[in-house]
DNA sequence: GACTCCGATCTTTTT
DNA sequence: GATCGGAGTC
């Protein structure tokens, strides 16, 4: 077990102690995964437990795909066998098996966001309600709460808490929206994400035989990031392993950041009173960053009062102090960051890959976007609007849905005219009136609709009805990809794209032709077994943002939510945006109570880093379109004044670079060529347009040149490769066409890769 | 039923 | 600054 030479005292603990209930108390840094990963391996290792009997639930599926991978790499192929994956991937999977229980056929939909909204739309539209007091976002919220808590309906227009509370907001039809919401998704063959949790509870609750069967099979149940659990998925695991009680939860209640979704952190607080002989590991040496970042983090999580007592500390390196950057305004923030990524990565010769810009909201990303395109540092957007959410996919993945499930009524509204073919509100109402008042499936009184509702529309809905019907076989007879692209040529989206010649028609035609390609590398995948549009749909309506990420060019800063930073680590990081009303965030701070998750988000933020901190604010900033003055938020006050530095250097436009060609020969790594004659005329002009530089296959050495260009400022790498038998020098100006520069600084680097 | 224009609303985070 | 829905027109 050479694996366990690895690990510091606590950590081997955690891995050994397999038996009995046991919580992982990981700080940030601390190898939690490491821990996660070893632990799996010496259970199947040392323990030979069969990996079939092993379950482990992670926050994202991109998660459990790398601790698969991990272990893999200790234990071999058999880690295929464990059942790994998101608490909504693995339920979705069992409940798919039991459907027949609670009365759902095993292909149903699940809805996303999107499709709830909608739903509720339509309801509170049909039970005459103000749609501007029962706002679909804040019915949905409420519906979901309720769930997460596992209150049903009935329970919920039952219990007078939920209804004064209601009242109170005067929004007293609440709990018969959530009826009505309950018995459309149920018609529809439908369970949006919450569902998935609490049917898993509903089929465990009414099922002992079922519960029984799963109880014996997981032998070992782990739960990752277990802070931000909601009681629904903490009932499922308890219950789960309630049989053997080897139950091992790992989190960090400082890190608990999705209590808005119904994340309690309670669960992580009272999990010693559910387990008397629980035994509690603390994981507190951080490997990850300097002390200056871990004692800067500690200073801020100590204003919270809900937490576990714990001493997180580093053997690390000092490092550097955090820096303030002010700017004046959001667009400046923007060009302040790019120019300190500029320069750190000429100062430390790091990648773009080894930065993070993390900020509050994805509305923020904008001006830091703009100013990394202008000085060509490439960048990657993490989460925002996904690849999946788009209109033209969710077009396309409707027709699939539907072939699948024919009583999925949003992907029916959806697809019924699209394109365009006659058919109107008015018709589908009439259509959903009908199937209401005869108490039929809706689709059938579309397949009879000459019968039910004869009228102008008769014809169109027939041809759309054998269109469909004929979709239905293809599904059953082909495979995903086969399946896919003859629905999408044959619904005539995939053509009315193509006639589209607009550039975001273009665009369209090619993310649907991605859709394609993303379902054939689906069928292709060898360890898919289930090969049907079925499985398809599912896998795609439980990814994460976090899981899309597939960038070939893996050289790139990151720019996302601090939500979405959680459990990744940066060589250095930039928290953009700290504002009063912005981070703290307006809404958390007019409800006071939780502030303390405004900090511990903070807490995360800062923790990701690794090396160095920026944190940077703006005196002015554009929000709802309209120029609004700002103040720094109180949580740069609470950041112990020893750690952190303001940067003035930087603000004021005079303070540019300039450096000597001594400067520029001692930045030389030793040993190398000296710098090329093209590339020495420090603070002088280089004329030399972009084609005489062409890019070189034998490179061994990147240069990184601060450069200005004559319009758009100063700041930007240029990347020359080195020939070194010749010492013949190449340029690719990466993007930057035909311009004049002057060159005023660089430096040298082994380009190791 | 399809199209156009205008105003309201949104932005806190996401499985 | 973008998107959505409603009103009005063809």
């Amino acid at each position: 077990m050479d694996y366990l030479e690895q690990l510091n005292e606590p950590q081997r603990e955690a891995v050994e102690n397999v038996n009995g209930p046991c919580m992982i108390i990981a700080g940030a840094g601390s190898g939690k995964t490491r821990v996660l990963t070893y632990r799996i391996a010496h259970l199947m290792n040392a323990h030979n437990v069969d990996p079939f009997n092993i379950l482990a639930l992670t926050f994202t599926n991109k998660a459990a795909g790398e601790m698969r991978h991990r272990i893999e790499s200790v234990v071999g192929s058999d880690a295929k066998n464990l059942w790994m994956g998101t608490f909504h991937s693995v339920f979705a999977r069992i409940l798919r098996a039991e459907a027949g229980r609670l009365g759902f056929p095993s292909n149903f939909t699940i809805y996303d966001t999107d499709d709830s909204k909608s739903l509720l739309k339509n309801i509170i539209k049909e039970l005459n309600l103000d749609d501007q007091i029962y706002k679909p976002n804040m019915v949905l919220s409420r519906i979901s709460m309720a769930k997460n808590k596992l209150v049903s309906w009935h329970e919920y227009t039952t219990n007078p808490i939920y209804r004064a509370a209601d009242e109170e907001s005067n929004r007293p039809e609440i709990g018969r929206i959530y009826k009505a919401y309950v018995e459309r998704c149920f018609k529809a063959s439908a369970m949006d994400f919450d569902d998935l949790l609490f049917n898993t509870n509903v089929l465990f609750r009414n099922f002992p035989d079922v519960l029984n069967k799963y109880q014996h099979r997981f032998h070992y149940v782990m739960v990752d990031e277990f802070q931000d659990t909601n009681l629904s998925q903490y009932l499922i695991t308890r219950k789960l392993s309630a049989v053997r009680e080897n139950i091992c939860v790992v989190g960090d209640d400082a890190q608990s950041i999705y209590a808005f979704r119904g994340a309690d952190i309670q669960n992580i607080l009272n999990f010693e009173k559910d387990y008397p002989s629980l035994k509690v590991i603390k994981l507190e040496q951080n490997y990850r960053s300097t002390q200056v970042i871990v004692e800067a983090a500690n200073s801020v999580i100590d204003k919270n009062r809900a937490q576990l007592k714990k001493n997180v500390w580093t053997a690390n390196e000092t490092g550097e102090l955090v820096q303030l950057i002010k700017a004046n305004s959001d667009g400046e923030e923007g060009k302040l960051v790019a120019t300190h990524i500029f320069e750190e990565k000429m100062n430390r010769q790091y990648h773009n890959s080894d930065f993070a810009v993390l900020y509050r909201t994805n509305s923020q990303s904008r001006s830091i976007e703009e100013a990394l395109r202008r000085m060509n540092i490439k960048y990657k957007i993490i989460g925002g609007l996904s690849f999946y959410q788009r209109k033209e996919i969710k077009d396309i993945l409707s027709y699939l849905r539907f072939a699948i499930n024919e009583r999925d009524e949003q992907a029916f509204r959806r697809i019924i005219n699209l394109p365009k073919r006659g058919i109107g509100d008015s018709t589908v109402d009439k259509i959903m009136v009908a199937a209401a008042q005869l108490g039929f499936p809706f689709w059938e009184i579309a397949k009879g609709m000459q019968n039910y509702i004869p009228g102008r529309a008769v014809h169109a809905v027939a041809e759309f009805v054998t269109m469909i019907e004929g979709f239905k076989l293809t599904v059953q007879s082909k495979d995903a990809y086969e399946a896919a692209s003859h629905i999408a040529s044959r619904s005539g989206i995939l053509k009315e794209l193509y006639e589209d010649k607009t550039i975001e028609g273009l665009n369209r035609y090619e993310n649907v032709q991605e859709l394609l390609n993303a379902i054939k590398e689906f069928v292709d995948n060898t360890e898919n077994e289930d090969k049907s549009l079925g499985a398809f749909l599912q896998e795609v309506a439980l990814l994460t943002s976090v899981d899309e990420d597939k960038d070939n060019d893996p050289d790139k800063v990151t720019l996302m939510t601090i939500h979405m930073a959680k459990g990744l680590e940066f060589k250095a990081v930039f928290v953009v945006g700290m504002e009063e009303d912005l981070f703290p965030s307006q809404m958390m701070i007019s409800s006071r109570s939780d502030l303390e998750e405004e900090r511990r988000l903070f807490y995360v933020a800062i923790t990701r880093a690794e090396k160095k901190l920026f944190l940077s604010y703006a005196t002015s900033r554009y929000r709802f379109g309209k120029l609004k003055s700002c103040d720094p938020s109180r949580f740069l006050e609470e950041i112990n004044p020893g750690y952190i530095k303001v940067d003035r250097k930087l603000s004021n436009q005079e303070n540019r670079f300039s450096a000597t060609e001594k400067d520029f020969r001692s930045n030389l790594v030793s040993g190398m060529a000296p710098p090329p004659k093209t590339s020495t005329p420090i603070n002088g002009y280089v004329h030399k347009p972009e084609a005489d530089f062409q890019p070189s296959d034998t490179s061994n050495l990147q240069v990184g040149m601060k450069v200005e260009h004559p319009k758009f400022g100063f700041g930007m790498v240029i990347k020359m490769d080195l020939d070194g038998a010749n010492r013949k020098a190449s340029v690719n100006f990466e993007n930057f066409g035909e311009k004049t520069l002057l060159l005023s600084f660089a430096k040298i680097k082994i380009h190791s890769s």
